[in-house]
RNA sequence: GGCCCGGUAGUUCAGUUGGUUAGAACGCCAGCCUGUCACGCUGGAGGUCGACGGUUCGAACCCGUUCCGGGUCGCCA
């Protein structure tokens, strides 16, 4: 039967002790990780959150107790109370592994089934088991470890940005549906019937309001919502570090104050000191012609190069049609050299490669390997002419040893097949240091795209991203050349950021819009309210939020932001441990306005 | 919505021409054991082979459907 704890009040954490805590009496709390009972003698291995330390109960000395801890089974909740001692075998395989607690007295405060899965470190359980019994889970010393390091995380942004004179202000949680972006999620009102609240994707519109208001400088750690498919650094609700900032107008105001906030996270937590030097930028166009990606991972190499202007000359029909499409959206030949890797391409892993590719949206994937004392082969090789094959040697550095991988496409296409071939190459041949961060600024991004879904321009950012001074002309002129204050931090290939200096001026603001093809009254409709408030006075500002989910993923090296937090839910937005989302009563429903789904 | 992968004791897994009573390890239970720390030794319990249907004399295995989960593309201003 359990016990009450009773006079026993902790006095310690059990992984503090060390060979200097010898000679001291203690009590510490928590789970039994482990019970060794060799016959009149049983140890007794205690862990919380701080780590382990071993507990000796002694048939001899003490026979009562001794017969206490025969009971004990794992996971079961213990006060111990008693002297720490030096051991007689000491191991280094745990920080307290000098001493042991030679326990005095012992409380069952609380018995424990056995466990649906051990509660170890190192497991190979299921992810579905772990996360239906998640406060399980948590026990283990990894994921205890990544949420200390959220903590930690969070710490540090609260001292550092309240050292800048930011406010922590909060914004509310059921806001107005704002139309565009990502799917939101929606909370029907009881005393307003047919309408809805709608989860922010993010305190967007706030934060600029409190600008307005006069705020200065606001920060906030807050939840964001987005009802959208999940992905293994993606939950449908998330925190973000949210912060915006008053009287700023180039884009390094707001970047150096957010460096120096990633630099003090990254010192607090890892030790790493980047001193000084800012991050370096890397204009979105520069990101994408070597990259493929506006998110780049530059701790490899396998850069894009543009070889349009000798694929024009080919006779292979795929470069040719690729090279005349017309549209907002122009055609290219680029390719990668997977330098050495002639040798470790078989014919079946390049097939396997044009096989990924498609998975991406390319139609396929041209190639040229020239083997080591070999003759160059590849998918189109009798459309080259030695002219051909002398530019594309010389242009991609291509020579014994190395792999071409050609793709013909419009660019956004070109872009993601090589920019997702290349990271794929990377992973699947470890040409990466795991053990470095590469930490960027990509600046310099478009302020519209072309959707081919809706036939018109969009924001790139949102509409309320400023355009670079320079290319305010060129948003009427040429709008996708147009390229806006707005910028993203990446850190290892991962958009860990982003942001942009807003528009505080209403001629340029209204020119956006319309641009946008948003007629006044769309406007009025869509953003009345905050639109209205840039009459009244708006400073100009801008502001940035980071992913808190994905910076402590990053700083704790765990592929899946599911370890980062503490509750999280799987890729079809449920929660395996509370069933969430659930059927609820019919009377909720009516109370609701909402009707019930009648199954036929 | 598309594509790929997975589901067999509590857990991790094995299980081929489809053929007795579906195995192993760890965990669990019991007994023995005074220096263990992956304690050891002996014994034991534990299974709707995700579900449903079909083929077959016979299905964990073959076929179909479906459920659950993971990854990814679309999507994520």
């Amino acid at each position: 039967m359990a016990e009450f704890m009773g006079e026993l009040r902790r006095t310690d954490y059990a992984g503090t002790f060390r060979i200097e805590s010898v000679g001291k009496e203690v009590t510490v709390m928590g789970w039994v990780q482990k019970r060794r009972n060799l016959g009149s003698l049983i140890f007794v291995d205690l862990r919380d959150r701080t780590g382990i330390v071993q507990a000796v109960f002694d048939q001899a000395t003490t026979p009562s107790l001794f017969e206490k801890a025969e009971k004990i089974r794992s996971e079961y909740v213990l006060a111990i109370s008693g002297v720490i001692r030096e051991r007689e075998n000491k191991t280094d395989k745990i920080p307290t592994g000098a001493v042991e607690i030679l326990a005095s007295d012992l409380k069952i405060l609380a018995e424990a089934d056995t466990t649906p899965f051990e509660i170890v470190d190192d497991t190979d359980v299921n992810e579905n088991l772990r996360l239906k019994y998640r406060y399980l889970d948590l026990r283990r010393p990894s994921l205890q470890n990544n949420l200390i390091t959220r903590n930690t995380i969070t710490k540090v942004t609260r001292d550092y940005l309240d050292e800048l004179g930011f406010l922590e202000i909060e914004t509310p949680m059921l806001g107005k549906s704002s139309p565009e972006g990502a799917r939101e999620y929606l909370v029907p009102s009881r005393v307003h019937p047919a309408c809805f609240y709608a989860l922010p994707q993010s305190p967007q519109l706030y934060k600029q309001l409190l600008m307005i208001s006069g705020f200065d400088r606001y920060y906030q750690i807050t939840k964001c919502f987005r009802d959208e498919d999940l992905r293994a650094n993606r939950q449908p609700e998330f925190t973000q570090i949210d912060l915006e900032m008053s009287f700023v107008e180039k884009i390094e105001d707001v970047i150096y104050p957010v460096e120096g906030l990633v630099k003090s996270v990254f010192k607090k937590t890892l030790g790493i000191d980047y001193g000084d030097a800012h991050f370096r930028q890397m204009p979105y166009k520069e990101a994408m012609e070597r990259y493929g990606s506006d998110k780049p991972d530059t701790r490899f190499g396998l850069e894009l190069v543009n070889v349009s202007d000798i694929a024009k000359e080919c006779d292979f029909k795929v470069f040719t049609d690729a090279l005349s499409i017309e549209g907002p959206i122009k055609g290219s030949v680029r390719a990668i050299n997977a330098k050495g890797f002639a040798s470790k391409l078989s014919r079946k892993d390049i097939d396997a490669l044009v096989e990924f590719v498609k998975t991406l949206g390319a139609k396929g994937l041209a190639w040229l390997s020239f083997p080591e004392g070999g003759e160059i082969k590849g998918s189109f090789l009798k459309f080259l002419n030695e002219d051909n094959i002398a530019k594309i040697k010389e242009r991609m550095d291509f020579s014994e040893g190395d792999v071409l991988f050609f793709a013909a496409d419009k660019d956004n296409v070109v872009f993601n097949t090589l920019g997702g071939l290349r990271l794929h190459l990377a992973e699947k041949y470890s040409l990466i240091d795991e053990n470095t961060y590469d930490i960027l600024w990509i600046t310099e991004f478009p302020m519209f795209d072309y959707s081919e879904e809706e036939g018109r321009l969009v924001a790139v950012h949102h509409p309320f991203t400023a355009p670079m001074d320079e290319d305010l002309e060129l948003c009427e002129t040429d709008p996708l050349k147009a390229r806006a204050k707005a910028y993203d931090i990446v850190i290892n290939g991962q958009e860990a950021g982003g942001g942009s200096i807003r528009i505080n001026r209403r001629d340029i603001q209204e020119k956006m819009f319309k641009i946008l093809g948003f007629t006044p009254e769309d406007t009025a409709n869509k953003f009345g309210f905050f639109v209205e408030a840039f009459k009244y006075g708006a400073p100009p500002h801008g502001g940035l939020a980071l992913g808190l989910d994905r910076l402590v993923m990053l700083i704790t090296k765990n592929d899946s932001i599911k370890d980062v937090i503490a509750f999280p839910k799987v890729q079809n937005a449920s929660c395996l441990m509370t069933g969430a989302p659930y059927l609820v009563d019919d009377k909720q429903l009516d109370e609701l306005h909402v009707k019930p789904i009648v199954k036929e």
